[in-house]
DNA sequence: ACATAACCGAGACGGTACGTCAGGTCTTGAC
DNA sequence: GTCAAGACCTGACGTACCGTCTCGGTTATGT
């Protein structure tokens, strides 16, 4: 597939409404932030936003990633409670970064309320699930865990408390309490009362 | 403070506008309601709404609650894998109604863009924390579960996955797993991993 | 017919909406205008306008018919020449209003790009024609005019000239003109060259 | 003036440009015209369009005279009667053709609402007085038709009606009237009841 | 019995933002 | 130096709802 011709995109034009879109949500959180207020404060023209990007959503989505690209680990270390304590760390410090915060909080919420937003944010949550079933999965294999362990509800049980605590805001999240979360969930585990996975 | 006259509050409006709102959450969701259609389909004027109803999600809390009112059990058998079982698989029930389903989803995404609804919005989830907390402080008291146990932690531990499969959608909720998760949440907190709850 | 409730039309929106038109016309001319504007220089919410007018010839012929809804003059003084002297010196006399000319062109040429206008616009080129057809008709009754006259033909004798000036600009139009053209017209009409009016 | 290199100008593309924007004007009238369609249905770049051509109404009055530079006859026999009866009945003829009809009002229009095209319009239209002004001179020279009569009035005479036609579209017009309408002028001509012309 | 005052419907109002469209300019790489 | 392609800014479009604000008309008291 070859290019034939066409004015480049302009990196420019993209930096600005990404950067844009940065400030925003600084300023005014998610819900705050309008096509048109991007375009203004950008300098790029509304039809410009939405020839590259198809929803607010997206948009943000992209912006985030841009700023705070760093990814999540996915430890290997043979020890599955160190494995998980490292994950769990790195997630909980989102803490730390209010505006990486109030962005999940708004895709979490837009995803409620877009239908046609929810497979896109399903699969960013989908993979971050797999880094845990993995580590889980080893330690299974290794038998570290029991074998008829549940992994999907473990999963579920890694990242409830951490989105919930997010969403209502009732406790602030803190990273060092991560090796106590993972050491409760252990012992749970070890304990092996979930029913069979569905096959 | 006594009224010296005046009409009434019509009974009719009020029903009007409540299963109104219900119709239309059930055809297009919480996003799909407007205040405007909503005073289309009940006959009632817009600023009848607004004379009642401060907001859109003071509204589709209030048709919620109207129309499914069905407390929450508040149990204490002097078991807490009792207790806990009981409270969560009628948690879980909520799965079976797709339509409360989508009022939660509603509500809390209203909460994450809409900061003047998060305290009303936290305060209903807080009411539902209490049962469990105290489901937990007598078990404590009983000596039951350990002294020093992470009451706070435990709670999260109990609404975190079940917010989370809800709002991700990525697993059914089943209300026949409840008992396999309280067990595994016991298992947790009898190990008493967790850091002394803050003073 | 009963109006049932509802609040009252502003007549200051209205009034503010048709002297912005006119504003706005005097100044940049039909083409020039736009809704946007309209509202912006009237102080009036874009939906306000898009409620009374459909369109914006619509809107420009209302603001044009209110400034100048001294209607033509329709005499009948029983001699033909006087009558059509009388209508024509009043119609030459927008030559002396520059702006009544602008709107005058830019909704001609509105009817010739916008098909969903055109009849609006013949409905009021026709009207200004029955005038003429009338006093020609009252004429011919009279035995002033020969029977079988054309007097289709003749109407657009009287218009066309005036509508070619007008649109081309090659000519100003003179009011003082008139009574020449008049006599011109007559004395074409008493030869009586056209063919019979069609049945 | 010497070219010093370079490739040189496609007919190919200005061929598919002109013959686009005839076959938009048959689809959708001039009004449905748009660089951007003719672009596209052309295959030749929006830039390479603006860069032959300044405008719409300009590219559209040359894809006209292209495809019907049919010239108007400009008769010469030494009788006006006749002179005028065939320049007209050519000139009505255009109404057999609804293409060129919807051109002429377009045209009309544009010039209605863009000065910048006003004068290029004008001179369109005053190339066809000419003739008529020449035939009318010759037969004032010949004795034919009074010496004073005014030569501008008549040849508005002759045009008027004729656009007025065209443009309110009120009535079909018919070259088998022709020789009717010159009859008519020819009368009220040699009543002479004009003012002298404007030095 | 009737005045009072809050209620109710209707719907106009000033706004904000939407997503789309065309205009006209500019940039790129191929010919 | 022209060409096709197409990105870019500009500015207006017409629509949907927002929350507020008159209107005219309608009840229930409570004196």
């Amino acid at each position: 597939m070859v290019r034939t011709g066409g004015r480049v995109r302009s990196a420019d034009a993209r930096d600005d409404v990404l950067a844009a879109t940065l400030q925003l949500l600084e300023e005014a959180g998610y819900g705050g932030i309008t096509i048109e207020k991007v375009a203004a404060r950008s300098g790029v023209a509304k039809s410009t936003i939405y020839r590259w990007w198809d929803s607010r959503p997206g948009l943000v989505m992209e912006a985030y990633q841009h700023a705070v690209s760093q990814r999540m680990p996915e430890p290997d270390t043979g020890d599955v409670a160190t494995d998980l304590t490292v994950f769990l760390t790195a997630l909980y410090r989102v803490s730390e970064h209010p505006l990486r915060v109030r962005v999940l909080r708004g895709l979490m919420a837009e995803a409620q309320l877009n239908p046609a937003f929810e497979p896109a944010f399903r699969g960013f949550v989908q993979h971050r699930q797999t880094v845990v079933e993995d580590i889980l999965r080893r330690a299974a294999g290794r038998g570290d865990l029991p074998a008829g362990i549940n992994i999907a509800h473990a999963v579920d049980l890694v990242f409830g408390p951490f989105w919930y605590r997010l969403l209502v805001g009732h406790r602030p999240l803190d990273p060092a309490d991560a090796p106590h979360h993972v050491a409760d969930l252990l012992d749970g585990l070890k304990g092996n009362h979930g029913p069979p996975p569905q096959p």
